[in-house]
DNA sequence: ACGTGCATGTAAAGCGTTACATGATTAC
DNA sequence: GTAATCATGTAACGCTTTACATGCACGT
């Protein structure tokens, strides 16, 4: 499937970058549908270079120290462009610790998965109130075509995602209150 | 993290069961949260009959062929609820194709893009009507130590995901037309 | 001088998917 | 008879994580 061949050559389109920059995204902003590391990354972006999808041009910082500044080719634009436009099958489901252990509730008792699910919830509402208040951030919706659109509508996505989830948990948690 | 070995042990905690009704479970309920496939099934039960953690009791199906049933033993039992209690750290963010796609939208025209929403929104409804009128045949609340609530939060949980999902990319859609 | 961040790689181990491989049983 | 399902495995490949490994630049 090579998708980070393609996360990458999306970054490299969007300007001229290096793999430590990359490296960066997938650990800020992207982490919030996808992830890499550094020794992912490296090896990746050579592996391009071989393909012809990506230059490289090397900039020195400092006295010493290099960096590595990778460009989109025409062949790697077409390429990245294509796959775009592909309509791919569903990405398969998720797979999830805290489900996979709330599937097994009957095994614990009320207080125990309690405890699981506050936890959860903790550590949920921690996520979504970042995302809240980088979502606020926007204070008006970016045009289609600036280059901040995919970060906001991705953005709004990702408080959805996490709105639900702590949804679920507090049904969760009313139904053993109740009972 | 040996997470596939809890989800097996799991399910042979809730009762004895062979390889074969394994995947199978894979492949249908747990698959909301939940996935392997047979070939990775097999060696893990192999695994865990070497660790003491299940039993394997051969049973013939038929005249000659046979099958394996495997029943848990009081230290796999032990493991396997240290495991439940355990508070884990927050799953990593599932990457998704998808919004990895849409964050690089001001790559495509307009009308590209509302094509790839409404391609990926009539597969998420098809999954979201088959997930709804599943969690529709419940027609009560299971009790919390029933075997069956484990499944019925696991798929109200599905279900909102899902909900989550589309609204999501209706709102995506809307913003689209909207300009 | 020291710590943090910049910058780039490789290696080993683990996890997951697809393909290969085989054979019995059951329902039509 | 033949197709679907039952039943169990291995092998190859690819992806991901963790650890190993190195060195420069900059601010205090």
């Amino acid at each position: 499937m090579r998708n980070l061949k393609y996360a990458i050559l999306g970054l490299v389109c969007k300007a001229p970058t290096t793999g430590y920059e990359i490296s960066k995204e997938f650990n800020h902003r992207i982490s919030n549908f996808w992830f890499a590391n550094h020794s992912q990354v490296y090896p990746e972006l050579n592996r391009l270079l071989d393909e012809g999808a990506i230059t490289c041009e090397t900039v020195l910082q400092g006295e010493k120290m290099e960096k590595k500044v990778y460009s989109i080719t025409p062949s790697g634009k077409k390429d990245f462009m294509e796959w775009m436009m592909t309509d791919t099958e569903l990405a398969p489901i998720p797979k999830d610790i805290f489900r996979l252990k709330s599937y097994f509730a009957n095994f614990l008792d009320t207080e125990d998965f309690t405890y699981l699910i506050d936890a959860e919830l903790k550590k949920r509402m921690e996520r979504y109130t970042f995302l809240k208040n980088t979502f606020a951030a926007y204070t008006s919706e970016p045009d289609i075509h600036s280059k901040d659109f995919g970060d906001y509508i991705v953005l709004e996505g990702a408080v959805l995602r996490e709105e639900a989830y702590i949804q679920w948990l507090h049904n969760c948690k009313a139904r053993l209150i109740r009972k």
